[in-house]
DNA sequence: CGCGGGTTTGATGATGCTCAAGCCCGGTGG
DNA sequence: CCACCGGGCTTGAGCATCATCAAACCCGCG
């Protein structure tokens, strides 16, 4: 809980009643690997703090194929904010590649939360500046870099990827299959 | 400006005291169409609601490629939100389509308004939240769908695209070339 | 009238997909 | 303890989509 704490202090600053308000919201929750903790169709009740583990969203197009929307390690928060905050039926599916610890507040709680503690209003629109940003970014490179250039920035960004997420999420993550991905690492080096 | 409360009030409720502090923080201003209001490189310190005209936003990748990242029509907002943010150099460009009646707010007025207005900040939030999931469609779009697919959909939600805007930044919206929009607007009827 | 931006057309090639097959390896059950 | 899955990864052949480069066209506007 300390963890979440930390997480949204680099950000806003908290009293430690403002801290108490914010831990007695959350609850924690474990979830085992390849399962599920959202369903496409169901609505997403709440929002999820990574605090152990690793997690992905994912949509299923007309075709049945997957792909990978986000990647969550700890720290890092995932849901589907579009059904979260519309109630209407979510499109994604939320998994975990590892066994992962969660930290989970409800839609309800976090209206409670918001008007108690008003800084998390603030916290929770900069949070979701910065993935806006981040997500417009990789669409600008999804459409003027290949993927082999993508798929080296990603690594060089973030290489614990390779040691703990499967190659297909990594695949479905830059927007190729895994065939593709697998000739890019046969080449060069 | 009845406009801009307009706009603001589809979103949180509004009293009379608090849209007149809205109204006095923003100016207007005219762009004629193929001037910049935002040059890559230059900090970001406004944020802009279109009031009439067509505005897009985008960036010149290492090879001198433009991207479309946005085009904003009346009644929607645009801005870099990471370089008005962060206050780094913007990497985007802004430019209007047609000649252009915008209302801009600047950061140091923003942050006023926030503090006097707290519900702006609720305003931002959503308004943020919407542009964030629209962006991961987008996306995802962009991985499952062929640009033909993507093309058809964008003018049928958008009828009045094919009247403002050149084709050479819709096919740049799309990811795709000028010579590709073409073609797919060649094929089947 | 001619310029120039926007659009089209054609030829060719790169990137990434599909389908099909095989491999590697860790886990499970007999 | 081994055999046999089955998921993840790789390989190959052929194909779709889209890019690039070059040229021509169209048309509004100075």
């Amino acid at each position: 809980m300390q963890q979440l704490l930390d997480n949204i202090t680099s950000i806003v600053d908290l009293t430690s009643q403002e801290a108490e308000k914010i831990s007695e919201k959350f609850r924690t929750f474990f979830l085992k690997r390849k399962k599920d903790l959202l369903r496409g169709g169901d609505i997403c009740k709440d929002i999820a703090f990574v605090s152990q583990g690793c997690v992905r969203s994912y949509t299923i197009d007309e075709n049945g194929n997957e792909h990978v929307i986000q990647l969550a390690f700890e720290n890092h928060w995932i849901s589907d904010l579009y059904s979260f905050l519309s109630l209407e039926p979510s499109t994604l599916f939320i998994e975990a590649i590892e066994d992962s610890k969660l930290l989970l507040i409800s839609n309800e709680l976090l209206e409670q939360l918001n008007s108690e503690v008003p800084k998390m209003e603030r916290f929770f629109r900069i949070l979701i500046q910065r993935a806006y940003v981040s997500t417009l970014q990789r669409l600008e490179k999804s459409f003027s870099e290949p993927a082999a250039i993508r798929y080296k920035a990603l690594i060089e960004k973030n290489p614990d990827l390779l040691q703990r997420v499967p190659l297909i999420y990594i695949a479905s993550y830059l927007g190729i299959t895994p065939e593709s991905l697998s000739r890019i690492r046969k080449q060069r080096h």
